[in-house]
DNA sequence: TGGTTAATTAACTAGTTGGTGAACTATAGG
DNA sequence: CCTATAGTTCACCAACTAGTTAATTAACCA
């Protein structure tokens, strides 16, 4: 489970993280920020951090006593485009994306002539 | 952890059960077809079979002795749009939608005036 | 120096996960 | 009825997860 999809994914799977990931959406924040909407103790946040941390989906400074936490979403950008690869099995108008793809795809093979 | 969300993310947290879906949408198999590509006893591909359907990411038919899986992407779309909402924070070309949409909430502002 | 605030680390616990082998259920077919 | 095939359930185990409280580290401030 040390591939990055997987933890990626396994970070996503708490909502405690999703709610820290979606509050720092909104900007940088310390822990103590992000703790205070939770009834659960820092060091429990502290560990959901780290978490988020090692899955790349959050980096931290160092300011002071303070270390504010950044969300970074790269990870994201894996996880949606392995979604995004089974659209076609809920999405109806993935037919036309389809259909628009292998007309680029057309495009470049003749192109390639 | 009982939520959708959470149970979708917790399922795809797993290698084994992301390559059981991506078999999975090649078409129907039963069970002793989704285990074959592992090493791994059937027991514990029936348990990933478990996960999988309890987070209604396949749903399981009947047919004599076999019990055919198939592909269920609803939960898929939900993590989906969920991701999707933080694609800003990865994709350079939101920037443009950004100030797009910033610069017509600026046009709403002059038009309150 | 000593006190306060911010955050992490340590030690522990309860519950969950992912795997095993052995036993069991269910259906098909001679 | 017996046997083979398909799959699940059971009992167990090791590793991991998510939380706790207490102790520790780090930086600021008076």
């Amino acid at each position: 489970m040390s591939d990055q999809l997987s933890s990626t994914f396994a970070a996503l799977a708490d909502p405690t993280r999703r709610a820290i990931l979606a509050r720092l959406a909104e900007g940088e924040a310390t822990v103590n920020e992000l703790a205070e909407p939770f009834e659960m103790s820092l060091p429990a946040i502290s560990k959901h951090l780290k978490v988020l941390e090692r899955a790349g989906l959050i980096s931290r400074g160092r300011n002071a006593q303070w270390r504010p936490c950044q969300l970074e979403a790269a990870p994201l950008a894996e996880a949606a485009d392995w979604v995004e690869t089974y659209r076609r099995f809920w999405d109806t108008s993935f037919d036309r994306l389809d259909a628009h793809l292998r007309s680029l795809q057309d495009q470049n093979i003749q192109r390639e002539d």
